[in-house]
DNA sequence: CGAAAGATTGAGATATTTCAACTGCGGTGG
DNA sequence: CCACCGCAGTTGAAATATCTCAATCTTTCG
């Protein structure tokens, strides 16, 4: 997934692929940091368990789960090259969701105390948390956004949209996607039954906004990302109540 | 709001109240702060804005509201005494969303490149920081999850949780409770239009669950408010898509 | 007091879920 | 090698939660 060279995409994104880069080589050469190969299921810290450090992804993408007390499964986020994850420990000592990796992929580790120590004498690690914390927050609010105002198929075409901007901020091309997630995955992401996902993408390459691959229905073929821009917007959704 | 004395909650409680109060006085002993009252309606900043400044409620409560492209308005989050706005705009630069007064208010605004300098000197002041958006990255994702795996029924009962564990948290009373919101702005909160808030109030307050005031329908009383958790599960709802 | 905004409630319309049948695919074991 | 099984995905039809539209009532405020 990483090793694909720079593509179609056009110059101004190689500024947020480049930050993404410089993020990891800063990271490496300013801190210790312990590398962990992980494959697909396999956990990167688990909901409860004490918070220590923070981790960056490097390569392979992975999800956030959420279990409520009832049992309840929630995916909450999807985090790739780059992201951060465990930011949501720092407040009260224990990670809130569990961390898991949806392909084969590394981590890097960093102690939260080390960070903030190594932080004083290099203000750039410093900023990169905090953007990567900021980032974070308005990713939500977009997502709160979407699950409020958006009918189901337009969360997927949002949704595609979205994993298609990601790989474009790498570098990627985006043309030809590949969601590495199953439509029960997908649809307790959206707020939707596996059903909805697959009716919605059906209809989207009805109407040719997307087209799937000869084989493997996760391949997906995104001629235009501003196609699914548009789709969204012409199913004029107003489901939530107007605020005045 | 911020006015009334601690009251029938329990000890531990303190410990949030006092941490609330401790960030505020930290904060004006360690920085210059401007201060600012503001009236319902009046916004502390506007989505794209440049940013500057974070800001934190000292007294008022505030929402956070995100207009789409389409002219669709969200509103994404609720801010009470001690929380801390504008974290969204680190990132990129600009504030994501308005920041509303709901109602009269005092907002300290500080400046951001102000508060690096000071915390290399006050460690606290930045650990606070990270706290902030910390539990405001938990925060959302407790919002996903239930905006995605929770009927609209319980999302309500949810929304007067989370309401009365605010109220808790900074040593106020919390079996009597007033939502200086519309049904409007709740249903446009939770993702549902404002008749199903009310009839979802009104089915809570037949089955004993809340109660109303005398007047004004705005004014909740919760006799106990694990019965709004029970409720919730009660409600067992799994309409988003189990994870495997 | 009267007007405007907020809230409640009912009944029909609709988006989404649920349940069920069917397909394709990949692995596994006889 | 092929039969078989289980998982992922698609699709249809019925069930249902929520929305929409409309009427009515209450509260607020100039």
């Amino acid at each position: 997934m990483i090793t694909s060279p720079t593509s179609t995409t056009s110059r101004l994104d190689q500024g947020m692929a480049g930050r993404i880069g410089d993020t990891l080589r800063l990271v490496a050469e300013a801190l210790p940091v312990q590398r962990r190969v992980l494959h697909a299921g396999d956990s990167v810290y688990q909901a409860g368990q004490p918070f220590k450090s923070l981790y960056i992804v490097n390569s392979g993408f992975f999800k956030m789960v959420n279990s409520s007390a009832e049992g309840r499964e929630q995916l909450v986020g999807l985090h790739f090259r780059g992201d951060w994850l465990g930011l949501d420990g720092i407040a009260d000592g224990r990670y809130a969701c569990d961390a898991v990796a949806m392909d084969t992929g590394e981590i890097w580790s960093i102690r939260y105390d080390a960070l903030l120590q190594a932080a004083s004498q290099t203000p750039a690690l410093l900023s990169m948390l905090h953007c990567a914390m900021s980032r974070e927050i308005a990713r939500e609010q977009q997502s709160v956004l979407s699950l409020c105002s958006l009918p189901a198929e337009a969360r997927v075409a949002g949704f595609l949209r979205y994993w298609a901007e990601t790989l474009a901020d790498r570098g990627l091309r985006t043309d030809q996607i590949t969601l590495r997630m199953t439509r029960a995955e997908i649809g307790n992401y959206l707020g939707m039954t596996l059903e909805t996902v697959s009716r919605a993408l059906s209809r989207l390459a009805r109407g040719d906004v997307i087209r799937f691959a000869e084989k493997s229905r996760r391949d997906i073929c995104i001629p235009q990302v501003e196609a699914l821009t548009r789709f969204m917007q012409g199913d004029l959704g107003t489901p939530a109540t107007p605020l005045h």
